[in-house]
DNA sequence: AATGAATGAGGCTTCATTCAT
DNA sequence: AATGAATGAAGCCTCATTCAT
């Protein structure tokens, strides 16, 4: 790991000291980002990353130990960011009903405005080093369960349906999020708020006892 | 597509004359399909493929215009298997929550039969040559379409509910099928036609007036 | 070599028992003088050959032992047709330097009428199995001397300026002969006959004392 | 072009700073040129080309942009150097016959100098990309004008015969000069200078009214 | 902090040729 | 006389990475 510990991960604009920090490291991953959701990780090169950002090979291996490291660090990311989210909604005040159906449409609208983050994902999850997919795969369980809590404590308050494990309805629901890369364009007729209301209505309705 | 016509697509297994008919080329298909769904696309070497089918890449070569080419067939042969499959069910007598309840289950079963055609399908489609992209797309539409109009019908007749949209309902049910291959293992607990009866009812359900 | 002894290769056309003989070893000579003029022998496939006269690669090998052989037949075919016209002129009555002029518009005109060998001829002799290499070569040789002798005779008899080698005359010309295929055009401002008479006229007048 | 613009290519032996710049560059151009010549642009693999100036693949892929683009390189700097030297000749005070004759000379010294450039030139000029291939034959072509318009000169002013068109005259020397390669050999009984003298008077002879 | 030359391994593909039929 | 499946070697090129500066 390029002079980073784990977990020191930066989102783009976090600013030290006032001033934008490290503007080529930010650079680097938005183009990657950018380019690994148009062509996938391995039809990406390094090359083509490095023209977009505008500087050269010296300059990434400077900021990430590999190409496989830029990727891992993509990941974190998105990791981090969903996990604080869905804590905010699931930690709230109110019916589980309610609670449910925020996060679930909040996450909807994270996705639709993450898309290349989205479709990154799961299309270059197997490109990863072993090591970082188990990390990537535990973390993504966690956040998964944390959901799944959700719709648990739904069932043993009898106001969601108790016949179908809770495991397959998050696997169920999620694999509906995790599509959207695949047909949603933010030029559509629905904006993401929309596509999010909608779902999350067809969750809440599927659970219904 | 190396000497053969669209539409000619054979199944693995195909039989002509009581005989294999093209064990090669069955060979090649099949290992590809595995290695394609094991490490990806583009991780996977053409080397690597020969070797697992025990020829040499000439013998690909002459069965196969290129690896693209592999791989557009395999989307041939999943395309007309599932559509095949719709129609039996699309086409029936009965009511119509029946026949998508039936039709939903058996796309599960299906998918959950050739789960390596499914891991394939969403995360190589990019790899595509353009032209083969649209011509997949279009006939992936087409089979959406299909399923579409069934839920359309329960609308109109006013058994299923009329406030979300047809095609987004036909997304997310499908981003649940796709991600399949994501998290279902036939050793767990739940066999096809289980996680099937579960995710139609969760459909049927979500649609329920 | 297949079936046929050195010497024995046939023209185009040419006729056995009143029929045209063996007309898939003609087209295949046709068609390989065609491609490689176009493209040059090495860029030309044994495919794309048998492919232009609509027969399979089993049936070039069955006629020729090689790729290499192929080439070599074309070469025999006009050497043996460039040696035969230039002892007619040079075998005829009359003074030298009409001959000479008969002999020197002749190898223009036959040039422009056969392009395409004239194009393979320096092009790709390089290509040829060190052997045949040496063969062409030798048979070329005895042809330019029979050439240069017209000019040496001419020499002799003091109508040619006698100043300057005959051999590097016979080279000078034929270097403009060879170039042909460089620059004329069928469909340019100039048949062959013309370019044949301004290039005699050119040698004869470059002779004059 | 690999990182140098059109105009930029350098020959062999500059230096900048008083040192030999880009010595790996030049090496591969080098070696290119003496393999071309021996054995044919196609027939020259990469590796042996690297090989021979004792690097790796990856080198020449940092300077050149293809083996394409190799031997265009080598075609850049023979056209420049070849018109170059024309213009220094037409320029020149005097009558144009000595011009013409001083112009003639010196592309056959030349061309004697850096006989594996001619080599190269004629016979591997179809292996060009076609938009580069226009590219050469248009320069060539600007060349062919220049000599042409001596001729012309010369005619008007009669001391050229006039019957022929100053075009094909140029076509047929430089169709001798082409052809030195095929035949000249630097241990042969001329050297350089004595052919040039015997091509040049023959092309002045051949022009005399 | 960043450059750019250079490596070395590996990737996809083409091709002349053989051989059983 | 001719087919077409299959081989095996070789070809061009790309790429992630290193290293001296």
């Amino acid at each position: 790991m390029a002079r980073r510990a784990a977990g020191e991960h930066r989102l783009t604009g976090d600013r030290v000291n006032g001033s934008l920090e490290e503007p080529v490291r930010q650079r680097l991953l938005a183009e990657a980002t950018r380019l690994f959701a148009q062509r996938g990780f391995e039809s990406t090169s390094v090359q083509e990353i490095v023209a977009a950002a505008g500087v050269t090979k010296g300059a990434m291996y400077h900021y990430f130990d590999s190409k496989d490291d830029l990727l891992h660090e993509i990941y974190a990311r998105v990791l981090r960011l969903q996990m604080e989210r869905l804590n905010r909604f699931a930690d709230a005040q109110g019916p589980v009903a309610d609670r449910l159906h925020g996060a679930a449409m909040d996450v909807v609208v994270t996705t639709v405005d993450n898309l290349d983050d989205s479709k990154i994902f799961f299309r270059s999850m197997h490109q990863l080093a072993p090591e970082t997919y188990k990390n990537v795969r535990a973390e993504r369980r966690r956040y998964h369960e944390r959901f799944r809590d959700l719709v648990v404590e739904g069932q043993r308050d009898g106001v969601f349906r108790g016949d179908i494990p809770a495991e397959m309805v998050v696997d169920f629901f999620f694999g509906s999020v995790h599509h959207l890369g695949t047909w949603y364009h933010p030029d559509g007729p629905l904006n993401g708020q929309e596509v999010g209301r909608h779902f999350a209505d067809l969750l809440l309705n599927s659970l219904r006892p």
